[in-house]
DNA sequence: GCCAGTAGGCTACTACGAGTAGGTTACTTC
DNA sequence: GAAGTAACCTACTCGTAGTAGCCTACTGGC
């Protein structure tokens, strides 16, 4: 017991309403969340960056996970928002899929902290988890390469690398698909992929 | 202080080699930390699991990413030994895509957990932020596999799909590369992939 | 101008899990 | 059979998510 009550708002503080309040709460826990990941950053840290206290996060968006949806619910809207613009105005179907993956890569360029939110790499508890799962990928990369050099000796070494780095990104999210899907076969998300990519395999000249 | 010793082995408990406690370790905390996701699973659960007390799990991982490290660490190996065996054996560079492609799905497959700790799915507080997440994927997937219909109506729904979860894995994995390497431009990013996909955007009869 | 009612705010707690200090006991080796 | 060490333990500290319970600035009605 023995609650000794300190002045509410000790000097400057406005009070706000709660929509403009949570805009704000957000806009700080992105960037906090984005920087220093997921684990390692504390409500009391986001809550002291705001100019409040703790409570008022809680009561707004429940829970530290709540507050990371409403992170990613944001993000996901302004992701949609830019590739639906893009596919507006685009004139045939080459030129769509060109301009809506222009806009995507733009908008991870544009939306840092969006994008590093949806990619879970906030949820990873530092860095050298990291590392790790990033010297996975270079592994898989390497491999792959060797793979492509020998269809396509044609291809200078930058775009080889963008080339087995997507086939393996590929691969995981078929990978990850089918774990959703158990009548999708190991052998048929082979063969899916594999008939995306076969006609990229035939070397240039014939 | 007040430190009562109780007995150090309750009962049966057997003392073991460090390099096998070690292994056996690994095994339930690779299990566990799939199951479960990283940062819901406590060192003491892990503990238990094995017959163990925590300090143990301190002295052989050092800390709770180390241990998370570890088995990373052996999935790792597992799915190289995996992948270079099916390159080993295959005869002509088509031959040798295709059962690398099936090695890494039949990998995600028969090391269901070792791969759930690959992706870092592992890292994701829980199952509402991981549903958030999926629903970002199917978004995408929607828009892409829209743009693909026009090229391809050839195509089946489940190829269809197929073809557009792959784009966006691909998509995503390079956005993710681009970040290492701040000299290729959102444009070079567009292209790179663009050239990757474009072959496969042609209808088949012309 | 004054008095509810309420929305926005707070301090000070509890609970739980990562990591540590410091001790005990079963094997091995000479 | 004693010495040394490797395997193991209990009982802590400390940080952080989440909660209880209280305060106060604004609003609208009189």
């Amino acid at each position: 017991m023995e609650i000794q009550q300190a002045p509410a708002q000790p000097s400057g503080r406005k009070r706000l309403p709660r929509a403009e309040r949570e805009r704000q709460i957000l806009e700080v826990a992105e960037q906090v969340f984005a920087a220093g990941g997921y684990q390692d950053t504390s409500m009391d840290e986001i809550a002291q960056r705001v100019g409040l206290s703790k409570p008022m996060l809680y009561e707004y968006f429940g829970s530290k996970e709540g507050l990371l949806l409403a992170c990613l619910e944001r993000a996901k809207r302004e992701l949609l928002d830019a590739t639906t613009r893009a596919a507006a105005r685009a004139e045939g179907p080459e030129q769509l899929l060109h301009d809506c993956l222009q806009a995507f890569f733009r908008f991870g360029e544009e939306h840092a902290q969006a994008w590093a939110l949806l990619r879970n790499e906030a949820a990873i508890p530092n860095s050298s988890v990291h590392t790790e799962l990033e010297s996975i990928r270079a592994q898989q990369t390497e491999v792959t390469m060797g793979l492509l050099q020998v269809s396509r000796p044609d291809l200078d070494p930058v775009q080889l690398e963008a080339f087995a780095e997507s086939i393996i990104g590929a691969a995981e999210r078929l990978a990850l698909w089918r774990e959703g899907r158990p009548d999708i076969t190991a052998e048929d998300a082979t063969r899916h992929l594999f008939a995306l990519l076969l006609p990229s395999l035939q070397p240039p000249a014939g």
